[in-house]
DNA sequence: TTCATATATGCACTTTTATGCATATAATAA
DNA sequence: TTATTATATGCATAAAAGTGCATATATGAA
């Protein structure tokens, strides 16, 4: 195949292989679940995934177009990227259409997470002994 | 993540790893364009890629669920499957969504392949000497 | 049964990718 | 300016993936 044509198609592969990686898949469906921006430490809690591959992931799905991020302060915050083409939308709604539960112990520690917003912002940042305490009490609950 | 809920995701990160792969992606195409069943060699010589590695291709995207097998002696089928859940439909309406330019060449390939057949079937096999005449002669009018 | 042919697979090699650790950058607060 | 903190990145390592070559399998024809 020329070299033309492979660039051509890998805008589109890119994408495929964005989300061809748990972690980054699991981002995806919980900024879609949130429906709005999340800072890096809300992501990383809610996934229970260290900063590092977290903030990897993130430049990734930045890279593939998936996402975009919006500085503010030293926070930087991270959504979804319309959808300028007809292909985005359709891969997200794809990512969508995977069922509720596979996903469903992300989005609940999600919830608790934004829960601690103030003023619809984040405050508490990572390794916070605040979200320690409060998802150690979820566990205990189990 | 434990493992079990890597297994629920498991399957439609496979699906989305086995496109962002070009050649693959290139199958799926050609599969959605032709819209019917295709031969391994009529698929190789549309891609101009080796035997080897179209066959090795296609099984991944039969192990990943898009593509299904049908043998007929020692002809092999292959198609996409039935859109039994919704993501694999909003996945395959992804893959439209990309601009026809993308695969046109292999497009055009197969549209000379496919008019080799003889009441429908392929007859013609690998390493044909009358495809190579067909298509250098494409080559020569470019 | 033997040969030809359509397709599949094991091995080796190279490249890519995911992850952890340590460290760097950048912005706010003191 | 200095310290703190939210985020990013280089390095090393291990696992996975793509490809070519050779060979194996399986079906139909002679």
């Amino acid at each position: 195949m020329h070299k033309s044509a492979y660039m051509n198609m890998k805008k589109y592969i890119d994408i495929f292989r964005s989300l061809s990686d748990k972690t980054r898949l699991r981002i995806i469906r919980l900024l879609i679940q949130a429906g709005k921006e999340l800072c890096v430490c809300e992501i990383m809690d809610s996934l229970q995934e260290s900063h590092y591959n977290t903030s990897r992931h993130l430049k990734e799905l930045k890279n593939s177009g998936l996402v975009k991020e919006n500085k503010v302060g030293r926070w930087v915050l991270y959504s979804l990227t319309e959808k300028s083409e007809e292909f985005q939308g359709h891969i997200i709604h794809a990512v969508e259409g995977i069922p509720k539960d596979v996903f469903v112990t992300d989005c609940n520690r999600l919830k608790i997470r934004l829960s601690l917003r103030k003023e619809g912002k984040c405050v508490i940042g990572l390794k916070s002994p605040e979200w320690e305490k409060v998802i150690k009490q979820v566990r205990v609950k189990k």
